[in-house]
DNA sequence: TAGATTGTTAATCGATTAACAATC
DNA sequence: TAGATTGTTAATCGATTAACAATC
């Protein structure tokens, strides 16, 4: 399986994709040409070709792509076949949203652990799991083969959490802190910065304002 | 003032400086060389002069650029100066997240209203503000001139929650239901797809696995 | 086979980087 | 003034789109 580099670009999309994919595959469409898709999605036929092209042809010509088949393709691309344990670092407000939302086992993530410094939380139960205090980190990623930890803490202690947690094995983070990390090579790295998001949104309305209000 | 089309690229490292910067400013940092910017914020310090040379010059020859004017500048850009009422329609897990811990205020968004379709939400208080049913919104929307909406319920009510929203005037949309939302020019949307994310992670950390283990 | 549609090459477009003249 | 560093133009790089031959 010969991945060469696939551009960030490329990847931003795979799970738009993906979610496309499940929604028809879902309504019951057996095939799908790169036009008709195009036209769902918003995009061209050619970036749709151009896209699934990096990793090997997915259709056939003149018939188009199996819905079913490019699906579990893109699945399997996405690594959402391998499974993955995981803990959460920070239980305030966004740590247990997290925990009670996203569905992380559907995806192959398997939540093992919740961890918080406030005392007030250790023992709650979240989910099937119990929140423990911070200085038990360490020896639960080692113990039970931790893949990733979400991190949902103030961005002070944020880089130093990060640190500890890639020297005792950690392989990947999804960071939620406002902080940029900085990690060795080969330690995954995926940001959520909420606040730069909104700040976006900010942008687009004011700049929509002085362009037509004025 | 004339802006061009800056585009989407340009924007959205824009919080990134304004973080960087605000940073410097705490720190006590005077001036700063598009050089020295570039070191700490891992870009080339051509594409910050670029970058900020579609706002105008804010710099000074031979100088660099004033870390708080610089600040202030950028907050500008991107609106931040500006005040602008918001609603949360959702107030589960991670709509209370929201209200609690993006500190929505400081950046001159205003939390006006909450809202939920959960009858034993209704009446909740959250910081300031009490749940309220959801067909409350439209009404609310109008008398209290909210710009903002933030979407945190189930993909399958958001599309069709934001069209009515649209109807009744809102101006953009913070979107964190895992659905495209269609809306009309001159209506701003800015999508969080947690999901979408994840699977960038997954990707990364399978890649790397396929890269290097086999 | 004829028609449809992919896979892939070539052309275009846009974004990033490099270079340097302008200027503080 | 001389040195430093921006603002800006030009060169390069990468990503997107268009075109079409290959092939199901």
């Amino acid at each position: 399986m010969d991945e060469k580099d696939i551009s960030q670009a490329v990847i931003g999309r795979l799970p738009r994709y993906f979610r496309y994919l499940g929604e028809l595959k879902y309504e019951g469409v057996e095939r799908i040409s790169s036009q008709e898709l195009s036209e769902v999605m918003k995009v061209t036929a050619s970036q749709i070709r151009q896209d699934f092209n990096n990793f090997g042809g997915f259709g056939q010509q003149g018939y188009g792509y199996n819905v079913e088949y490019l699906y579990q393709e893109i699945g399997k691309i996405l690594g959402l076949d391998k499974k993955h344990n995981l803990i959460i670092i920070g239980a305030g407000n966004l740590g247990q949203a997290l925990a009670n939302y996203m569905n992380f086992e559907r995806r192959g993530f398997i939540m093992k652990g919740l961890f918080d410094s406030n005392p007030e939380l250790h023992g709650k139960q979240v989910r099937d799991i119990i929140v423990q205090p911070m200085d038990h980190i360490m020896e639960f990623v080692k113990e039970n083969e931790i893949d990733i930890a979400v991190l949902t803490i103030p961005k002070t202690s944020a880089v130093e959490v990060a640190e500890h947690l890639v020297q005792n094995g950690i392989r990947a983070i999804w960071n939620f802190a406002h902080v940029d990390l900085n990690v060795p090579e080969g330690i995954q790295v995926e940001n959520v910065h909420l606040s730069d998001s909104l700040m976006k949104l900010s942008y687009n309305i004011n700049r929509y304002d002085t362009e037509h209000k004025k």
